[in-house]
DNA sequence: TTGACATGTGACCAAATGGTCACCTATCGT
DNA sequence: ACGATAGGTGACCATTTGGTCACATGTCAA
């Protein structure tokens, strides 16, 4: 099995970028696209996908592979699922309408 | 009810800074706490301390309340909550399992 | 084999970010 | 009233970040 234990930050400043998590969602649309493909989907040069895709690679959210000239990309949930339950899960659980009625009667005092 | 309509984008902002988790998982820990107390928690001085909580109200996942000379936060998880619904779990989801299967044996892939 | 295509590298730049500080206002306790 | 306490503002600075470009390498297809 391979490690999963990448920061856990990264994971979250890679998800920071509004570009990154379109990115995401291309690969989420269809896996497996090259460089070229991603660019057309985003307004910015190659070379600012490139640096974004290196981003997401070194969170672990993006995996590629090489095929001839080109460059797979594809995507890996497994990050984003880690930070769900480690982190997400503790703040969006069920009782979380309980305390949204706690801020709004806050919001409502004067 | 108040809007929540808020920027996802300034939540994922938000969130990618470790110190504003921590704050985050201090306001979890003890609801209400005032800037004074939360800055004992986190290396930092004062003022930076105030640059992220501003940065998590404008995010709207903090919430605060003057109470005499002191300001009081609270942790708003509704945000949290919605970037859950919206785009983590899109990810996050069972299936996810499948595509780590995928991504395995893509890496073994000489 | 040669030209077009896909990707990579390093330098470079502007803007945003994280953090500190001097100084200021407001409120509390006595 | 007065010192101590809690918080706020704006300037300032170093570093990081987002983006571009010139140039270079590797690969395909005719």
């Amino acid at each position: 099995m391979v490690t999963y234990r990448r920061d856990v930050d990264e994971v979250f400043k890679a998800l920071a970028d509004p570009t990154r998590r379109e990115l995401l969602d291309a690969l989420f649309a269809q896996d497996g696209q090259t460089l070229t493909a991603l660019e057309e989907r985003v307004p910015m040069t190659r070379f600012g996908v490139m640096k974004h895709l290196k981003v997401l690679e070194e969170a672990g959210l993006v995996v590629s592979r090489k095929r001839g000239r080109e460059k797979l990309h594809f995507l890996n949930p497994v990050p984003i699922r880690l930070i769900h339950d480690r982190w997400v899960s503790k703040y969006a659980e069920p009782w979380a309408s309980a305390l949204t009625e706690l801020k709004t009667q806050l919001e409502d005092t004067p």
